[in-house]
DNA sequence: TTCTTATATATGCAAATGCAATCATAGCAA
DNA sequence: TTGCTATGATTGCATTTGCATATATAAGAA
């Protein structure tokens, strides 16, 4: 097999491996009543911005176009899980804050994702598999960040 | 880092990096007005599966729920590249047959997808980073499987 | 300043997806 | 055979996404 083929192999595989995997966690998450992994995310994020993130920063972190993160904070907001609220360094932006209930709500969400992410994902890697994907993901990720 | 951060942390590359490899790919692919990948990963099953395929098997392999395949397989047809057939030996199946005109568009679309794939994906990884990636995938997706 | 262009967010409409039926046929048990 | 349950495919309806545009503000040029 050509390197080329081994690259495009690869592609296939993460492709079909990704759907497999999303479909099996989210189906988990349903399954205990908890909202969908996106939700988890955002919500992640904003923790670890200090509480509040530029709308525009998050689509660009979460890779999620950003007229769709306008609307998932619309969903998460109706749920008070996080707040608008105006940028005050710039007056076209908007801050979205996490609140109380959606910090809450992140440590609930948690260990059903986390059992999700281990029986469907982690569980059939080494620390060294997960090492080598982790590695080589961060390559192509690093190339389309610049591209 | 424990194993189980060095799992995590690796599905959440795979999350991100899949997020950003199919925004870009699937933008070159529109940029050169060609259809969606779902289309060539469809008609190059059908091919491998030399030419038809039970309805129910192709959404199995590609990962895609069956009534979506219903429906892409409705699109798809509606530009010339399938037809629906009944299957002779279950009269409650249907076989999606891939036509002349869909053999010949998914050898249109290849080039580009081609082009794509290598410049946004396997130019970032060696052969054995991608060797790498498909092994570790593989185990995720053989317990997927199974699970 | 005024004009032009760029950026940040939001929105109307179309297309795609998910969910919960529905319909037809298979397969198997009584 | 009849009846019951399972399977393959489809469809109506709600939700989500993508695309094109709109609105407000910023930033820089004339």
């Amino acid at each position: 097999m050509t390197d080329n083929e081994r690259q495009r192999l690869a592609w296939s595989q993460l492709l079909r491996t990704h759907a497999m995997a999303l479909r099996a966690i989210e189906g988990k998450l349903k399954a205990a009543g908890q909202p969908p992994l996106a939700w988890y995310d955002l919500l992640l994020e904003l923790e670890r911005g200090g509480g509040e993130m530029r709308i525009g920063d998050l689509a660009e972190r979460l890779v999620v176009e950003r007229y769709n993160m306008t609307r998932l904070l619309d969903r998460v907001a109706g749920e008070g899980l996080v707040e608008r609220r105006p940028d005050p360094t710039d007056r076209r932006g908007a801050l979205a804050v996490i609140t109380e209930a959606g910090r809450a709500k992140r440590a609930d969400m948690w260990p059903h994702y986390r059992a999700a992410i281990d029986s469907e994902f982690s569980d059939a890697l080494t620390g060294a598999d997960a090492a080598a994907l982790t590695a080589a993901l961060r390559k192509v990720k690093a190339r389309l960040a610049e591209g």
